[in-house]
DNA sequence: TGCTATTATGGGAGCGGTTGCAGAGACTTT
DNA sequence: AAAGTCTCTGCAACCGCTCCCATAATAGCA
């Protein structure tokens, strides 16, 4: 069943050397050569063996996907398989495969040797990595492309795809804004993740365009949790200027919970406060009422990210790319459906 | 940075050969030569270039997971997510990486030839294929060792690995009538579906064990989604006889669609109804009321399938390998928390 | 003690590609 | 017409590892 070049090569009347030629859209082949090369290629099925051209030719056509351990949690949302599927279809597209590897803590040093040293892939896409991961530092060292998803602040020589999540924020807060409410609450991120902080950027930058002074008690650092946000707003409750009139919440999660405490304490929303999202989650659309938010291009994200890389597997040596997507406002009724003044 | 056998072979006085033997933990080699060859190995931080030992020994120790093209809609439950960690876990634990495929349907044909003809993967797992994919046939044909996860019922020369789907329904149904519900009626899963059917079987049969004659009327098929419970549900209650006193739903998605339909005639769950899942995804638990489901160990399918396939290829030529993992009944207040009667 | 197992080691031929190099024609150039 | 180019092709040397086979050393046995 497995055709080698070398059958080919006989059946086709020519020596293996120029058949691979073909099979690599070499020049310097004959064009009627190469036709016929190609049509006995064609008939026999041919497929080249990709462990032997690997060892040949040092490269695979597999790229790396590392899903490092402790994210296994957020493996609740969707953001994770739609990451894949975005990855997955821009490699098929490029003839490139996709090798998986979901850490876990007892194997992590070990699959990282494996990864980097067996020579397996060209390059890899790094899903989520913290900021002070080891295989980052083992990447770097081993001279292996690779790409992160989300934005890595502290080094220069990565190169990563992200949400713009500044932008983002500040034109979620500026929609806020002109739609008349005056004072505009946040819940946070944790500030030592760069989308926390970068969200709250993009809110301060909101403020400061319209000439607002930002009041610090209404910015309350959350987890990214559920239950973070409940807390976070019942410590905005609790304030005694009150909570404002918006709360612009960093993640559909945290919102989940700010909606639970309000609702704990009588307020509705939007007619007493308004709440508005990020991420746009499945539920975000479910909820009670529907959560105005932010849409990240996820599958774009993983599909930006594997053609970046192979970019630059084939372009060794090229500056550091850094790409950041475009979000899409998704206004609801959490928020008021019109302007509110 | 990349160490090789022969380097290795130099460092420690031995031939390549020798070197071969004690990586790969073959007999024939002398205690001390061993020690000595591995100690160099570890200070050289040895690691073999898999495509090197791909060509040369005809096996990659890489499994391909092919998740087919149109579940992907299904990612929005965490059940891929989950498999993969098992099948990653299981395969990480024996040396072994997992090769990615998500389906799509343009580059399908291509896909399948180059995993199938690149001698890449030494196995692959079928993740929910449908009963006539293409995929299997080629497999077959190729005689590439694979298993499936979800039972396949047409083909005597497949192995899969899938819950146990009629004993978790029986389960189920038993534990409802213990309770003392008289009137159990069902919505069904399509009955062209094997999950769909062995559900069914298993509510029949746990009315055969108490001797209760079945009601026809009181079995309607749904489509595991929400919508085709909410039609399921008004169906059981528009019914001349009523709905029955408790429904064993299929599927925790149509639950929830049933519960809905509930919800707007006015009916409470569980004092006028019970109701009962299948999955427990995450949102079960959150239900209003809580839902009592069946657990499935999605996590253990993946390893198991990783395991069992691992297992197929060392020892080609072997019968089929069929398992049914068991659930595990998770008792919530959508059945009333004590008994009924 | 001689002769056959057994164990430890090295040599070398692949595995199926890629790629540098050389040579054969055909085609320009002066 | 001789020399220089260019295009096309084949040869052969790898890539790093596995595994069969030969050989040497040691052990087992009559």
């Amino acid at each position: 069943m497995a055709t080698t070049l070398e059958e080919i090569a006989k059946s086709a009347g020519v020596s293996r050397s120029t058949v691979s030629r073909v099979i690599n859209d070499q020049p310097n082949v004959d064009q009627e050569t190469r036709a016929r090369v190609l049509l006995v290629a064609e008939s026999l099925n041919y497929q080249p063996n990709i462990a032997a051209r690997s060892l040949a030719a040092g490269r695979t056509q597999i790229l790396g996907l590392a899903i490092p351990a402790g994210v296994s949690t957020l493996f609740a949302d969707p953001y994770f398989p739609l990451l894949i599927q975005g990855i997955t279809s821009a490699c098929n597209a490029q003839d490139h495969s996709v090798m998986l590897w979901v850490g876990e803590p007892e194997y992590e040093r070990r699959t990282i040797r494996r990864l980097l040293a067996g020579g397996l892939v060209d390059g890899v896409i790094l899903a989520s990595a913290l900021v002070d991961d080891p295989i980052l530092e083992a990447l770097l060292k081993r001279g292996l492309p690779f790409v992160m998803i989300g934005r890595h602040a502290t080094s220069d020589r990565t190169s990563y795809i992200d949400v713009d999540n500044l932008n983002s924020a500040h034109e979620m807060v500026a929609y806020l804004l002109r739609a008349g409410y005056k004072r505009v609450a946040t819940i946070t991120g944790p500030r030592n993740m760069v989308a926390g902080a970068d969200r709250l950027q993009g809110y301060l930058a909101a403020l400061r365009e319209r000439k607002i002074a930002c009041d610090p008690s209404l910015i309350v650092e959350g987890d990214f949790t559920e239950e973070g946000g409940y807390r976070a707003m019942q410590r905005l409750l609790s304030l005694p200027t009150g909570p404002g009139d918006a709360v612009f919440v960093a993640s559909d999660g945290m919102a989940l919970g700010a909606m639970r405490a309000l609702r704990e304490v009588g307020k509705r929303v939007p007619d007493d406060i308004a709440l508005t999202g990020f991420d746009d989650l499945p539920f975000a659309a479910h909820m009670d009422p529907p959560l105005t938010t932010v849409r990240q291009p996820v599958y774009r994200l993983g599909a930006v990210a594997a053609e970046t890389l192979i970019e630059m597997v084939s372009h060794p040596g090229a500056s550091p790319r850094r790409i950041l997507l475009p979000t899409e406002l998704v206004i609801r009724s959490s928020c008021g459906s019109l302007p509110h003044r």
